[in-house]
RNA sequence: GCCCCCAUAGCUCAACAGGAUAGAGCAUCGGACUUCUAAUCCGACGGUUCCAGGUUCGAACCCUGGUGGGGGCACCA
């Protein structure tokens, strides 16, 4: 139980004590004090004044001196307006960090049973990864590692669009201008040649539509009738009906992309349990359909079209399957929605998925449940922003997006700049360099992306990504490699620090008590970070943190202190906000280095 | 046209589900390295929380109406 819940539970008591009434949870709202108080947590007396008939400061400092009589952990109280600021003891908080430091499985929730399976990343294979894909990536990983350390059992599954118009669009393109090119004679990425081809496909495509409404055709019908977006088409049919030649060269392609991928991704440090491939499940879901009508809950047009209608919920009509029989989007994400569940029988399914997308997951649920689902209440559509340049919205077609690879070649670049300007890495080999580079690189560009509520619309500003001081990725790192040192000199010094006496200390220095108060809280912010889906929370944990453990570190001498025990203790402090650090920093797929 | 989301310091973002005098970083200005890593720390400057009403002990947060921005309304995915 942490220190808010033990404060909660003996405020509950004095005031049934006193008032002969019992608070809810709810009712027993507690805060941390703001700076300009006295006080660690502030207990608001305003909504329950009405249960002790009193004004709310008096309420406040009944209460508060009932707790300065009875508690075991409340040294002092003060009592403004309707606010009772609790002041908890010296000893207290000593002891609380004495057992966090203990405590094998900080940051780790007790395993509670339910599994979880995370999609995200689900990218075309006709393009490279870009800055909207990192912020998917990264978002999905760091939820799913959150979701991990908050005691559930997590399936990371990828559902790759490998098949499809666009892909078609790369294949022809290739035909007609790749000349038999490979990565390797080209000497790119797989999937940088592919993306190459979809580019291409688009500019040839063009002219033709230029050409054919030049001879007088209306745009509408040129963009239709031009002879590649034809030849497309007809390659995508031939792929449905399995032409072997057509099937051989996507095959080729897509393996070729893929290979490009997996160096992506394992730069980026993601990685998945299980990938899916829309090839495999874009035929799913008809049964479902079929299923649906069956029941009455959707209904064929005379074309032979079938639709939901779900007004009555306040959305459109929606199409679920063409006139001829054919699957849309919507019927394969039913059938995916079944096979995932057949496969790991979730409790929770989480999409990350753009919001522009919003409208379809609202849809898609809301017909899993009325099929009746029985796993229809676990799905949830992590629905994140956009990532705008400061040149407005990313355009493949415009060329104006940000390519995921030649990014993190540029934050590594930077790091590398300013750690051979710092010069504080003598010793290291060339490649204990270049790791470091990567970490630090990666390190910015994780924090920068995972910074900003998932839900919210971001401005990717590259100058302001690369940076490395304040509110930034390294600036964490840097905190933690400063801690290493320390540990590492006291090591060297022999100075042992597990077996320090918080009943010797009586006196701490003003940054000790918010220190271990932050660690104190962790767990519930680790708990909420996983109910709201939200590495945000564990960003901010981590930069408060570390900045006020280097105000700690400045401003008092740790390894100098005279004091034997007392030093014992700011070596753990240290210790353990650096496991906090590196722990909190793990659950956003950022490592920490010892030196930078 | 209909539906959804957003609006906080010059800029990028917070604000613990309605709590006290709205906080950080960047930028600007000023201070701190013969010291355990200055990729740091301290200070100053910076606000009609888009506007107008309402709800209540209390509103950036909830309600109504505006204004501005984004997204969605395909037999595309």
């Amino acid at each position: 139980m942490n220190l808010g819940h033990i404060i909660q539970e003996e405020i509950r008591e004095a005031f049934q004590h006193l008032f002969g009434h019992t608070l809810s949870e709810k009712e027993l709202n507690l805060l941390p004090t703001r700076k300009e108080f006295e006080g660690d947590y502030t207990f608001v007396t305003f909504p329950v004044a009405r249960y002790s008939k009193k004004h709310p400061e008096e309420t406040a400092r009944l209460v508060g001196e009932a707790l300065k009589n009875t508690s075991k952990v409340i040294g002092d109280f003060n009592a403004v307006k309707g606010f009772l600021n609790l002041s908890v003891s010296l000893d207290t908080w000593l002891e609380r960090f004495s057992k966090t430091y203990n405590n094998e499985n900080f940051g780790r929730l007790p395993l509670n049973g339910k599994l979880v399976v995370v999609e995200f990343s689900s990218p075309n294979t006709n393009k490279p990864l870009h800055l909207g894909h990192l912020r998917n990536n990264f978002l999905g990983y760091s939820v799913s590692m959150i979701l991990e350390a908050a005691g559930y059992k997590v399936e990371k599954v990828n559902l790759v669009n490998d098949r499809g118009i666009h892909i078609c669009k790369s294949m022809l393109a290739y035909l007609k201008f790749g000349h038999g090119e490979t990565p390797e004679s080209a000497g790119i990425k797989g999937d940088h040649l592919i993306g190459k081809y979809y580019v291409k496909f688009d500019q040839e495509y063009k002219k033709q539509v230029t050409e054919l409404v030049e001879t007088g055709m209306p745009e509408e019908e040129a963009a239709k009738e031009a002879p590649l977006i034809k030849a497309a088409q007809e390659m995508l049919r031939d792929w449905e009906s399995g032409k072997e030649e057509v099937v051989a060269l996507w095959k080729k392609m897509n393996n070729w992309v893929y290979e490009g991928f997996d160096i992506t991704y394992r730069r980026m440090g993601v990685s998945f349990d299980k990938i899916y491939h829309e090839s495999e499940t874009y035929l799913l879901g008809k049964k479902i359909v079929e299923e649906g009508l069956k029941k009455g809950l959707f209904y064929k047009k005379d074309d032979g079209s079938v639709w939901a209608d779900l007004s009555d919920e306040g959305l459109d009509e929606k199409l679920l399957l063409r006139a001829d029989g054919t699957s849309v989007y919507m019927t394969q994400d039913l059938g995916t929605a079944d096979l995932k569940y057949e496969d790991y029988h979730y409790d929770k399914s989480v999409y990350v998925v753009g919001n522009e997308q919003d409208y379809h997951f609202n849809v898609l649920f809301k017909l899993l449940k009325k099929l009746g689902r029985p796993y229809a209440d676990g799905l949830y559509h992590l629905s994140y922003g956009m990532v705008d340049l400061p040149s407005g919205k990313m355009k493949s077609r415009e060329g104006t997006v940000v390519d995921a690879d030649d990014l993190m070649d540029e934050m590594a670049a930077t790091a590398k700049k300013h750690t051979l300007e710092l010069g504080k890495i003598d010793g290291f080999t060339e490649e204990q360099a270049n790791e470091l580079y990567e970490v630090l690189g990666l390190g910015a560009l994780k924090y920068f992306l995972l910074k900003v509520d998932p839900k919210k619309r971001m401005l990717f500003n590259p100058e302001e990504s690369i940076q490395f001081h304040g509110n930034t990725g390294p600036f964490i790192q840097y905190t933690h490699a400063r801690i290493a040192a320390i540990r590492r000199k006291a090591e060297q010094d022999g100075v042992t620090y597990d077996d320090f006496d918080v009943k010797k200390i009586t006196e701490c220095h003003e940054t000790v008590r918010p220190i271990i108060f932050m660690m104190e809280n962790y767990e519930q912010l680790l708990h909420e970070a996983a109910e709201n889906y939200t590495p945000a929370v564990i960003a901010q944990f981590a930069y408060d943190l570390a900045k006020e453990y280097n105000r700690f570190y400045t401003e008092e001498p740790i390894l100098k202190e005279e004091d034997e025990n007392y030093k014992k203790f700011k070596v753990a402090l240290s210790v353990q906000v650096g496991r906090a650090i590196r722990e909190s920093m793990s659950l956003l797929g950022i490592k920490v280095p010892d030196r930078m």
